[in-house]
DNA sequence: CGCTTTTGACCGGCGC
DNA sequence: GCGCCGGTCAAAAGCG
């Protein structure tokens, strides 16, 4: 793939603020909430989300390996794709009931918000793995398959290179449409490449308004232009605890800039935290000078970067209140969008990969207010923070001042869908 | 005071 | 060995 290079001014420049996105996961969602999912025609009411599905990623737990890119065993020793799909559903429920001190019915529970969002036949999967005996195996990788049809266009779009090559390499009759994918670990490229960090990766796909669903805590402590794309990475690392080795990556999607790229490294040594230990220099109200920025950066790449994200925050999970300048944006950018494409892969083509819908972002009362200040906010016009040089003012915690970034347009449109993919 | 973001510098891994 | 690149550090500055 050709490579294209940006000057980094004007990487920043539209950088709007990816660290915004990880902000905006900090919004959680609580509770019991109503969805429809107008793409499957399945409407799925009175669905009970005790979590968001962004903040179970964001907690889940990453053991090493020696090679995690190599999973010989999982083609192998499993007998079929429901045992994959057993094992890795049960470390992902585990690791969210972990702090609950919840049980399998809490697991159910949690679930029962993500299996709403499936047919009928991918709700028995699903079922069929939760209430299956759990087993301590590492979680090989997983993926949740929906039609494509069903997939987002722009997800679709953004798959389509990696199909092309996926279609050459596998052509599986039982991957279609309509199954759940338990994709066994693809035999990395030849590429003799060791990885810098021996921790796991996982990364998943979000849209804007679905990066409200991390509940955690996180602080930025980095941004780099990445080759190759001209948006920069952004480097979290978890504020809740100090010792805390989680880490997570933002960064949107070159080829569709309505996602954004999480990664999630390093495990949490604490429990989630229910709310933050200091908004200090975490308010920063400069969305109005965002709102000009981006504006500005549209038109002049060398604009300084719209900065206003926020810390990455985490609001409690009730709070809800963290909230993305960028997802704002993104919002307003593209309100009829609405759709989450999260995927734990490594680069990994996200082909019949199962699309929950983001019950958290969609519900959120919080929401709603947000888009009316967001609407305010873009009625007055924004402008970056411009500053530009040094030092970077306060944090943020946009979230603790803007509501949750817009899904309300997505509910309009649609509600926004979350694809996971599990690489272990 | 404690927290945050910003941003340039630094460091280490990898390819040539 | 050198350069590129990605990830992290730390100083600067703002905010509650």
């Amino acid at each position: 793939m050709a490579e294209r290079l940006y000057p980094v001014r004007g990487i920043v420049a539209e950088n709007w603020d990816l660290d915004a996105v990880v902000r905006s996961c900090s919004s959680a969602i609580d509770t019991t909430t109503t969805y429809s999912r107008e793409a499957s025609n399945i409407t799925h009411e009175n669905a009970t989300v005790s979590e968001n599905p962004l903040s179970v990623l964001a907690s889940l737990k990453f053991e090493e390996e020696e090679d995690p890119f190599s999973f010989p065993n999982l083609v192998q020793e499993r007998s079929n794709g429901f045992e994959e799909l057993q094992d890795s559903y049960k470390s992902f429920f585990s690791s969210t009931t972990t702090t609950n001190a919840t049980g399998k019915d809490d697991i159910l529970s949690s679930s029962s918000s993500i299996i709403g969002g499936l047919n009928s036949q991918q709700q028995e999967v699903v079922k069929t793995s939760i209430n299956s005996p759990l087993t301590p195996t590492s979680s090989p990788l997983f993926v949740f398959g929906e039609p494509k049809n069903q997939l987002p266009r722009h997800v679709q779009q953004q798959s389509q290179r990696l199909q092309q090559d996926l279609q050459q390499k596998q052509q599986h009759p039982q991957s279609h449409p309509g199954t759940i994918l338990l994709r066994p670990m693809q035999p990395q490229p030849p590429r003799s490449r060791k990885r810098k960090t021996p921790q796991k990766r996982m990364v998943c796909h979000v849209t804007a308004e679905n990066l409200s669903a991390d509940l955690w805590a996180w602080r930025k402590y980095g941004q780099k232009p990445i080759k190759g794309s001209p948006y920069p990475r952004n480097y979290y690392r978890c504020s809740s605890s100090k010792g805390c080795a989680a880490r997570k990556q933002v960064e949107r999607s070159n080829t569709d800039p309505n996602l954004f790229i999480v990664s999630y490294t390093g495990d949490h040594t604490h429990p989630r935290p229910t709310h933050r230990n200091s908004l200090a220099g975490s308010t920063r109200n400069k969305f109005s000078r965002t709102q000009t920025s981006l504006t500005n950066n549209n038109k002049d790449a060398t604009a300084q970067p719209t900065t206003t994200s926020g810390n990455a925050s985490c609001s409690s999970p009730l709070s809800s209140t963290s909230h993305s300048p960028a997802a704002m944006e993104e919002v307003k950018n593209q309100s009829e969008g609405a759709d989450v494409d999260s995927e734990m892969v490594e680069e990994e083509d996200d082909e019949d990969d199962l699309l929950i819908p983001n019950l958290a972002a969609a519900m959120n009362e919080d929401l709603f207010k947000g888009l009316e200040e967001l609407s305010s906010c873009v009625a007055s016009g924004g402008t970056s923070r411009g500053g530009g040089g040094g030092g970077g003012g306060g944090g943020k915690s946009i979230a603790a001042q803007f509501p949750p970034p817009a899904v309300e347009p997505v509910a309009g449109a649609g509600l926004p869908y979350i694809k996971y993919f599990f690489l272990f």
